[in-house]
DNA sequence: AACTATTGATAAGG
DNA sequence: TCCTTATCAATAGTT
């Protein structure tokens, strides 16, 4: 049917395979619908194109096509990826309740039932885990101690470098002094402490 | 396409829908693999006859292009069971996760990242917890030093009994020699604890 | 189930 | 992308 037969193969032209594909589909679709009220029949169509999309047709809706066909094809369809997820669920399961009750026994709940060596070696791991929590601890003050160690040295030096940078200052303003009697931008009866910041406004920025 | 169009409706004629559906149906299912090949399309055609009879045409597998369908449409095709076992997993898993995470930390594990009130819950809750089991130890010594009392009461009642019976036996014993002087089955010389075991068969059974 | 007249689908072209 | 149309395929009714 067409301007001349066409054999059934591969369309290697992309825009051509697309316009047949949207023709073709059409047609299936009605095919579909029409067999469907014609014969009473229940259908379900489903087609991707090359490029993804998807369209679909079915007489009712399509997951009760698929409980037909799961009744029909005697199951297998989807009860794979059922009975893993079941398993998947039990495996989860098991490892839970042994955690949970793992857990309650660190806690030292729901200890009746237990025996004496069970009481002992749930007495060394919490032990165990307390040793390892204040050793992590010890490390931490540790940690803090040796940044406050450092933050004193810098600080150290930047007093040392403040007190140096003043006494050059000093010199320096003196000289100046020397030179030009007259001036009296810094009269040296002026603390030295605000006549740094006078020469060096932007100080407190330096950490 | 026919002797005569055909108005598209229910066919009645049971032998007529028949036919007409064998044939229709042959013909979908050739259009579906047709379009497959010449257009690259994943095809999925499920029909089922007004009698129940199934038919089916699938370019991939059928659950193949479900798996699709459902990527695609996002639609609740695998039906409640699924969404239900599916999301129970999720909550078990991140369930799963927290007490993992939980133990890892009272086992000291992974407490890199953690911050110093992290450390310092977790070691209140090590020991608590550890106060907790040695309680239950204590409790349980206690208990085994009660029963140890218990059981040395018991003894010494029975101890007494045994005294008692013995004494009472040698009495009747004596008793009954007097009667029957010609009697030699438990000659006075034997021992009288051979003579309670022969008396009392039963003694060790008892508790 | 096979046949065939007729309609329907569609390939190619605009 | 949509419309047209020549051509072939599907199929309704018949045998």
């Amino acid at each position: 049917m067409g301007r001349g037969k066409i054999e059934i193969k591969r369309i290697e032209n992309c825009s051509n395979r697309s316009v047949t594909f949207n023709k073709r589909r059409n047609g299936i679709i009605k095919k579909a619908r029409e067999i469907s009220v014609l014969c009473a029949a229940d259908v379900s169509v489903v087609i991707f194109s090359s490029s993804g999309k998807m369209s679909e047709y079915s007489s009712s809706t399509l997951p009760q096509v698929l409980e037909k066909y799961h009744q029909h094809s005697g199951k297998k369809l989807w009860d794979a990826k059922h009975e893993n997820l079941s398993a998947e669920i039990d495996r989860i399961k098991k490892e839970n309740d042994s955690m949970q009750i793992e857990l309650r026994h660190l806690r030292g709940e729901d200890v009746k039932s237990l025996e004496a060596i069970e009481l002992i070696t749930i007495e060394k791991a919490l032990e165990n885990g307390l040793t390892n929590v204040q050793e992590k601890k010890l490390e931490y003050l540790e940690m803090l101690k040796k940044k406050e160690k450092l933050l004193e040295e810098e600080n150290k030096q930047l007093t040392f470098k403040l007190h140096q940078q003043m006494t050059m200052d000093r010199n320096m303003r003196e000289l100046e002094l020397g030179f030009h009697q007259n001036d009296r931008e810094f009269p040296s009866q002026m603390p030295m402490v605000f006549r740094m910041q006078l020469i060096q406004p932007h100080l407190q920025d330096n950490k």
